[in-house]
DNA sequence: GTATCTGCAAAACATTTGCAATTCT
DNA sequence: AGAATTGCAAATGTTTTGCAGATAC
């Protein structure tokens, strides 16, 4: 299930009907990530939103981060070394980040569908796919 | 390529032929990573090490993985958030960690090949398969 | 008025860096 | 001796925790 209906109002019953109280700074950092889809790290998110929401802290970055996670609303991504990021598709899809401009794409294709329910005997419940190479823009600028 | 030969003499004619000095922590640390395939820490290779090379320090573990992963002989796993995880089997495979023993397996079936060389334009040049469940282990003590 | 939520400051970790001491040849 | 390596201590960067004040119903 995704956050649907316009704006914030849409984001509100989302959250409430996930069982999350909707507060300000959550309302804000949900609908941060349902605009920004570059898979943002806490830092990039605090910056931006603290724009905004000058009183805003980072360690309410970190405590809704955590809570949509363990809500199962948005998900981390760790495919970087220690730097958590962060999206809010939860549809299945793999990542490819480019380490030469560093930015992460979302790949849709080919994406391989959950492979079993077992692998050698162990449930299988979560996959990720993580892609390094060069991106097309950087390949051209070469 | 991979270390052949046996013991500490293969390990040090293939640092030497990959053009690393092999000094005796060097030698040590490779050797704990051919013998311990669990995929472990930094901390847990300092842990188990300093038994019985009392004088070794972290950083030396730090720098000489660093200087392994840059040579290619041995790689990295980001499959948990905020920790790396380290092995010296360069053959594609998939890795499935267990939430409830945090253990690490290799998977060796149906690891997809490179998808591509190039996927959405971008170039592809490495790619993860990280699987996370319940181990069997773990699920028939359920 | 009571629960919850926020945000500051400090703590907890993992990793890197600067540099002096050590080792190897 | 000279070059490379090691390891201590300090710095860095990210995330978590404790707690007091603010907010919401």
């Amino acid at each position: 299930m995704e956050a649907n209906g316009t704006g914030i109002d849409g984001i509100k019953r989302y959250l409430m009907k996930e069982g999350i109280n909707p507060s300000y700074q959550r309302l804000k950092i949900f609908e941060y990530l349902q605009n920004h889809r570059v898979h943002p790290t806490v830092d990039i998110i605090y910056n931006d939103l603290c724009k905004h929401i000058p009183t805003l802290s980072k360690t309410t970055i970190y405590n809704t981060l955590n809570l949509f996670e363990q809500r199962d609303i948005i998900k981390s991504l760790s495919i970087e070394k220690n730097e958590l990021r962060y999206e809010c598709d939860l549809r299945p899809h793999a990542h490819f980040k480019c380490k030469s401009c560093g930015n992460i794409f979302d790949i849709w294709q080919e994406f391989p569908r959950m492979i079993q329910q077992t692998v050698d005997g162990h449930r299988v419940t979560e996959q990720q796919l993580y892609l390094k190479g060069v991106c097309k823009n950087c390949s051209q600028d070469l």
